[in-house]
DNA sequence: CCCGGAACCTGATAAAAATCATATCGGAAC
DNA sequence: GTTCCGATATGATTTTTATCAGGTTCCGGG
């Protein structure tokens, strides 16, 4: 497989171009391309586990990643998702302590790996980095402030009802335009919303019954989009 | 009761040594000291609301903050707590949006304010400031994490449990050792933690009934920190 | 094509927590 | 000291969610 496989070039990098390297100087892309090691990830495989000293960061070129942290009673939590045009592992760069979360891939990916000493160098050089991570850092931050909210506050149907709405914007849909390209199974779903697969199931059914969204062996379509927005009280 | 008030020396502010300010030079803290602005604040004022546009940022010389959000129903969720060396608002001004989080104090407090241009005449003069940021950052996100496992996985008693070992850092004890020094309402507890005020004291009737705590009035003594521990499901 | 395991689904039941109702306590204001 | 109100406490009930126990369906590998 890893043949077949082409390294992409940071300076065509599409992605890139959201992510905290936008600042980067042709220059300094060329370095990166230098140094960075791009690999084929299959689905399933860990780019590393809570606790590991990080030696790097990565670079999502294609393909999703989760990233979890496991509770005292052993069960994964999902804290996030990632996606093309993501930098995972950053944190525990900056921070100079062990990852605090899990990053498993979830779809066939390829991933750019950064080492430590080479994005150490493009912080000495450009300054403008720095704001980019800071930047990544606060969003983060504001992201799991509200998550905290939803999970203390909203019972499992309205936060399935706003994870199916986060889903549709962060693996967009098929061409007919409601049905998620998502391949979450519903055990995934369960750990992201903080409940068990039996739940995230009896739910999907009531949403489908009610006509909201509509179920297809894995697949789900947003049919009812004003209804679903409705079911997660995010007013408009 | 301001006439009373002595505006406390940036120099000399032994609360700063554990703050992001612990970098700065002399020079610069006259510089602080100078532009700084520092108010007596009663308990229930309230620092800045969510959605504000930040003008500065806040040090806590004394006393406590809460740093709160409000859900979807209305109903106020405890995100934080902020006490003496601790710098609130910091993030809005480093990323340019507007506050997250309303901050609300929580006793009797001396705050000082520096605004957004002092602080960012500060953080381009010394880059150290910002590697103190990013380290803050790093810590509030880390925790953050960490608290939406907690309450996506954990049950009210464990959550309790946590929370009250969480309170006798944070807070520290009477000179008996065990009473708290938290003078947080039931209600108060029950916004930290998720769940509604007679929860919560439901839950730490149950734990005075087993030995773990005592109660007297509002106050909580915590008389078995082994069993409060097991209670949380911290391992040792 | 068939097989097997994982994922999905449904029902019954139990446990956890919210809600509603009411009573008492405690401390601040007078 | 008395009054009064917010905070604390407890009981009864309902709602929400987890758990357990069975199915069925889907999908990849032989």
């Amino acid at each position: 497989m890893k043949n077949l496989f082409e390294i992409p070039h940071c300076e065509t990098c599409l992605p890139r171009l959201h992510s905290m390297f936008s600042v980067l100087s042709q220059e300094e892309l060329g370095k990166l391309q230098l140094h960075k090691g791009c690999n084929f990830h299959r689905s399933g495989q860990v780019l590393f586990y809570e606790g590991d000293y990080p030696s790097g960061l990565y670079c999502l070129n294609q393909g999703k990643v989760k990233l979890t942290k496991v509770g005292e009673a052993g069960r994964e939590q999902i804290v996030r998702l990632a996606r093309e045009g993501d930098v995972v592992g950053y944190r525990a760069l900056v921070s100079g302590t062990p990852y605090e979360l899990t990053a498993t891939v979830l779809e066939d990916a390829s991933i750019c790996f950064i080492p430590r000493q080479t994005f150490q160098l493009l912080l000495k050089e450009n300054p403008a980095l720095t704001a980019g991570i800071m930047r990544q850092l606060t969003q983060d931050l504001a992201r799991a402030e509200q998550k905290q909210v939803s999970l203390a506050q909203k019972q499992v149907r309205e936060r399935l009802a706003e994870t199916l709405l986060m889903l549709k914007e962060f693996y967009g849909t098929e061409d007919d335009g409601h049905t998620l390209r998502s391949r979450l199974t519903r055990e995934e779903i369960a750990s992201y919303i903080g409940t068990v697969s039996e739940t995230v199931i009896r739910v999907l059914s009531e949403l489908a019954r009610e006509g909201t969204i509509v179920l297809e062996g894995k697949k789900i379509s947003i049919v009812n989009l004003r209804a679903l927005r409705e079911a997660a009280r995010i007013p408009d």
